[in-house]
DNA sequence: TCTGGGGTCCTAGGACCC
DNA sequence: TCTGGGGTCCTAGGACCC
């Protein structure tokens, strides 16, 4: 709690849609539904128009259709939104480097910790919050300048208030709150306002009566923390009545890596339950090394036919990265669970991360008995089946080039067709061409730079469909946005 | 309408130890 | 022989966030 609103919250509007806006010049203006394209799909982000429709995240993608169906509907590109990201994370630490990114498009930022620190220190009231309000200001409309994305800023005393403010001030505005106005601003907002309060406190709170922040403020500690628990109970009361002292904190490592893959028909059967938990357990290795991490707890997650969730873990006795050890540990998992009705989706993850690999002989053992079951299996599959052709998946917004047209997006593809638009951030809305889907002539290519001329690193311009050139191999589906 | 994928934090019970 | 209380670790589940 400060007496100068020297923490900003920056929130940007409906970004994964609006970076596939800047990138596509022929979806200015016009509704886009960033999110699973498949049966089983939900919305990441909708841009602006496509929420006139009711549209929102969260949404099954199925029921968007239903509501707009002549928005585009786009896979999300996470390389493009991870390089954007990283273009306005750089401005803010202009700003300071006590920046805490809560995703690609959010961060808080600590101005008392950067160059306007001092100054701050020393102005008066109203000067103070001039300074603020222009600090603001220049970061959004350089964040404009250079990625032609708007963002919202809230600025508070407080960590809770600005992310509150910024929530105001949505989309392309700023708010500040004064200090010593948090508990006019809250008093009237709806529980749910507040950050922590989902559908099912909100629903607590509502049979208790207490609908609004105000009400959670009548009622005192006490009572929040009967109907919520103690840590909760305590936390939305100190929210209630405008307190909060959280410190701003730069970057922490990441407590847990976990991958997992809804599937768009039940699997049914034990070995195919087994197959894609080691597809998972391999992914979820790449990404571990990837981080330079290891672990010491694998954990399984299996979603039935009904929608229940279970979690099955294993603790080992020290971290691995070891992907023999992982994939065990998982299939030895997979195996205890009843999975009768079917599983529609299946996880691995592994926490109690350190960031060493301490030498493992039991690693080796497994690794060694899996080898010698391996080959034991190898005269039996010999001769079976030829190679089949790899069939290329083309995704709804996915960057290809073709040899003689130069870079486009994939805008569907069907019964062996492809069609793309061939259009470039800088130029005109281009035209449609379509194409058999293994026409030799188009490949995969890497996201284009917003502005002409940019660097997006990646340098060499590798394989796009390498996935050893990016940290996340695959990044296909969607995380959500807004 | 029929529900993604990646995370974080909290609670609670049982095992085990002191 | 019976009865404690507290701390830590593990496991499972759930709420929440973007």
């Amino acid at each position: 709690m400060r007496s100068l609103p020297s923490i900003l919250h920056l929130d940007m509007d409906a970004f994964f849609a609006a970076v596939e806006q800047a990138a596509k010049p022929s979806l200015r203006g016009k509704p886009v539904i960033v999110g699973g394209i498949g049966v089983r799909g939900v919305v990441s982000t909708a841009s602006y128009e496509a929420r006139k429709f009711g549209v929102h995240s969260a949404m099954p993608t199925a029921q968007a259709r239903r509501l707009c169906p002549n928005a585009a509907f786009l896979a999300g590109r996470f390389e493009a939104y991870r390089q954007v990201s990283e273009i306005v994370m750089s401005l803010l630490r202009e700003l300071s480097p006590l920046v805490q990114p809560l995703s690609l498009d959010e961060a808080f930022i600590d101005l008392e910790a950067g160059p306007y620190g001092p100054v701050l220190a020393e102005a008066d009231h109203e000067t103070g919050e001039r300074l603020v309000l222009a600090l603001a200001e220049d970061l959004r409309a350089d964040i404009q300048r250079r990625t032609g994305l708007t963002g919202s800023v809230g600025a508070a005393g407080s960590k809770l208030m600005a992310k509150i403010a910024s929530e105001q001030a949505k989309p392309d505005g700023l708010v500040l709150v004064e200090p010593g106005q948090e508990r006019a601003v809250l008093g009237p907002m709806p529980v749910r306002a507040l950050p922590g309060i989902g559908p099912a406190t909100e629903q607590v709170l509502r049979r208790a009566g207490l609908n609004t922040v105000a009400d959670l403020a009548a009622a005192g500690e006490v009572e929040l923390v009967q109907l919520l628990g103690r840590a909760h109970g305590i936390g939305v009361h100190q929210m209630s009545i405008g307190l909060d002292d959280r410190p701003v904190v730069a970057d922490q490592d990441a407590k847990s890596v976990s991958v997992e893959d809804t599937f768009e028909v039940d699997l049914a059967d034990r070995e195919r339950v087994l197959r894609e938990v080691e597809v998972l357990a391999a992914r979820c290795v790449r990404r571990l090394r990837a981080a330079g991490r290891s672990g010491r707890t694998v954990v399984l997650k299996v979603r039935r036919f009904d929608f229940s969730t279970l979690t099955r873990s294993e603790t080992l006795r020290g971290p691995t990265d070891d992907e023999t050890v992982i994939t065990e540990t998982a299939r030895r998992l997979a195996s205890q669970v009843d999975i009768t009705g079917g599983v529609r989706l299946l996880g691995v993850g592994v926490s109690q991360l350190a960031d060493y690999t301490q030498e493992d002989l039991f690693a080796q053992a497994v690794r060694e008995e899996a080898a010698a079951e391996h080959e034991a299996e190898e005269g039996e599959a010999a001769g079976e089946e030829p190679e089949a052709p790899v069939l290329r998946r083309w995704l709804p917004g996915q960057d290809v080039r073709h040899t003689e047209y130069g870079p486009g997006w994939v805008q569907g593809s069907g019964v062996g067709r492809v069609t793309v638009r061939f259009e470039m951030p800088w130029s005109e809305p281009g035209r449609v061409r379509t194409f058999a889907v293994d026409d030799p002539a188009l490949e995969p290519a890497r996201p284009l730079p917003l502005r002409e001329g940019e660097d997006w690193g990646g340098g060499d311009q590798g394989d796009p469909a390498d996935p050893g050139d990016s940290a996340d191999g695959d990044s296909a589906d969607s995380a959500q946005e807004g």
